[in-house]
DNA sequence: TCCTAAAATGTTAGCGCTAACATTTTAGGA
DNA sequence: TCCTAAAATGTTAGCGCTAACATTTTAGGA
């Protein structure tokens, strides 16, 4: 393999200037530009990543923090670390998901996920003795501490409006039994929405389950049992597949009973038929813009990210509109 | 961050012994050994990776190579990604999946997947001029080329064994519509299995089916129109989710009117009601292993790896034993 | 005790880049 | 034409490690 040395020979230049080229085209005369890049494809060169780290004093490894409690086989985080994983092989830096603070090694900064909110500060302080940057994903208001998080309360509401616009009325809620930011803030999402329509939020309504199809097939007996509705809105496609069967077992037909929609998105939504109608994370997304966000920073980048992501409705099959009632403004 | 020299000040000795300390620890006296991971110890020493990868005149980077008609984000890849992923990172490697050779650039070695017998010999042959290391999931018999792959024969084999041990005597098999080598295996194994029982292999109960929920269905009801039996066996999870939802919706009870397997394992045969009972591939643990295999090429290793991975038997709820003509003798 | 081969440790140079500073070239006004 | 500041390019040193060879130490027989 060509070196830049190599090239710079050929192109009769000094090696920095090729390295120039690379790094910062616009430092370099159009002329010699030209020149430098014409010789490394002659070469067929492409830089040395192990040479580049070490001369710009890196280690080319970023670490991704992923606290034991959370399952990393599941596909939420299967298309949050590829995302991750895409855009950091893109830049050739490698990465290493840490369970744990126990060991400590090289690295150039750190992505972090699934923290409490005193975790977080602690995290921040521990990567700020090490000068390493952190990238959130979730919330906080650290100045230092880059972050980008899913706005669940949007999404929900998003769900939830989608179904008012259908002319739904009598709305039941499944909620994840869990509590955390995205149940609370999904529960949010479904009550706002309502509201905003005039419509009366009845707790009545809400459920809970496990975070499993068995958890919404048990939910769905349970809430066929107490209520009549026209339409459910599930926290997670997972308790909406579990809903769907069960709903199906007692002879409804969806979606022409009963509508329902989920939240996710992440695929399995279009195991269930008909296909689940969903408000989609962008998970994969998500990852990668995390990771560009540390690349950013460890580039020099001053200014702080804040970002909240909009997750969107995905239309399944699972929905439709309910008798002729149908507000006609928009969706 | 210490670095090797500071542990071989503090420990006094070269920093050459330091090296050997943590890679070829045998080489060293344990007296030394012993003062010298003290000293890595007080001053929490980890190497540098870039540094490491440069003197050893590697560059840290794996070619994945997944050609363009393999979608990525399909739970087959995602696992096997994340397996490579894990064991390469775990050795501080990064990769760059490749989905076509045009662009060139530095890596240390290829892991390579879902090529033709021709394009095979070919990648060989190209790796070959680079003096790379290539492992393949898949078979050949090519010398210098390290691959393993999954026994799909044996899988189906397994499967429909499974049935026939638990007395059904008539079993349908929907396969995927593709003339792919796993597609031929698992019909073969479905075969292999009937006649090693002494049952005939009837050509008519072989249905074919799109690999996805609505295939099927499909074929679901295709079969049910046609034939009376009394297990079904899938040649993917998701064909059979297809084929479960279908049977629900005529009005069949599933495991009690009809046993399903499916395969692959992937999770999403959780997503049934009943889970369905499948035949496993490891994928994730696959990734790894060609990933590690790789690894230890680059170390040195001359003996070539040639593996059969044996899926297996993961049951779920889909399967019960017909009548009481049970053979009970093994599973 | 001396000698020798093997074991243990050390020395030197370099992997391929970039940061930081040094020098040369260039453009354009006086 | 000369001068000056900015633009362009070059030089030097070093990032942190390991390969390859060199030297020292050690064990154990003569």
């Amino acid at each position: 393999m060509a070196t830049l040395k190599e090239v710079a020979e050929l192109a009769n230049v000094a090696p920095m200037t090729v390295s120039r080229v690379i790094n910062n085209p616009e430092a370099v005369k159009e002329n010699t530009r030209l020149r430098v890049v014409a010789a490394m494809k002659e070469l067929r060169y492409s830089p040395n990543v192990a040479a580049k780290s070490l001369a710009a004093n890196r280690c080319g490894v970023i670490d991704v923090f992923i606290p034991e409690s959370i399952d990393l086989s599941n596909p939420f985080v299967m298309h949050f670390i590829a995302g991750i994983s895409s855009e950091l092989s893109e830049h050739y830096y490698s990465f290493l998901i840490l369970r744990n603070r126990g060991i400590e090694h090289q690295c150039d900064g750190y992505i972090v996920t699934g923290l409490l909110k005193n975790e977080i500060d602690e995290f921040a302080q521990y990567a700020r003795e090490r000068n390493r940057p952190v990238v959130l994903f979730g919330h906080t208001d650290i100045a230092d501490v880059d972050c980008i998080d899913v706005d669940n309360v949007l999404g929900a509401e998003c769900g939830v409006r989608h179904l008012i616009n259908e002319g739904h009325r009598k709305i039941a809620m499944v909620n994840v039994l869990e509590d955390k930011d995205y149940t609370v803030d999904r529960l949010n999402g479904y009550r706002k929405s309502l509201e905003d329509a005039g419509l009366e939020y009845n707790p009545k309504l809400v459920f809970y389950a496990q975070n499993s199809v068995e958890g919404g097939e048990t939910a769905a007996a349970e809430l066929i049992a107490r209520e009549k509705v026209s339409a459910i809105f599930c926290a997670t496609d997972t308790i909406a597949i579990g809903v769907s069967n069960k709903l199906k077992a007692l002879g409804y037909s969806i979606p022409d009973d009963i509508s329902l929609i989920g939240f996710d998105g992440l695929g399995h939504q279009l195991l269930a038929s008909p296909p689940i109608t969903t408000i989609q994370q962008p998970v994969y997304k998500l990852g990668a813009m995390l990771a560009k966000t540390l690349l950013g920073r460890l580039n020099g980048r001053e200014a702080a990210t804040k970002m909240m992501v909009a997750p969107k409705l995905l239309r399944g099959g699972s929905d439709k509109s309910f008798n002729a009632v149908v507000n006609p403004e928009m969706d």
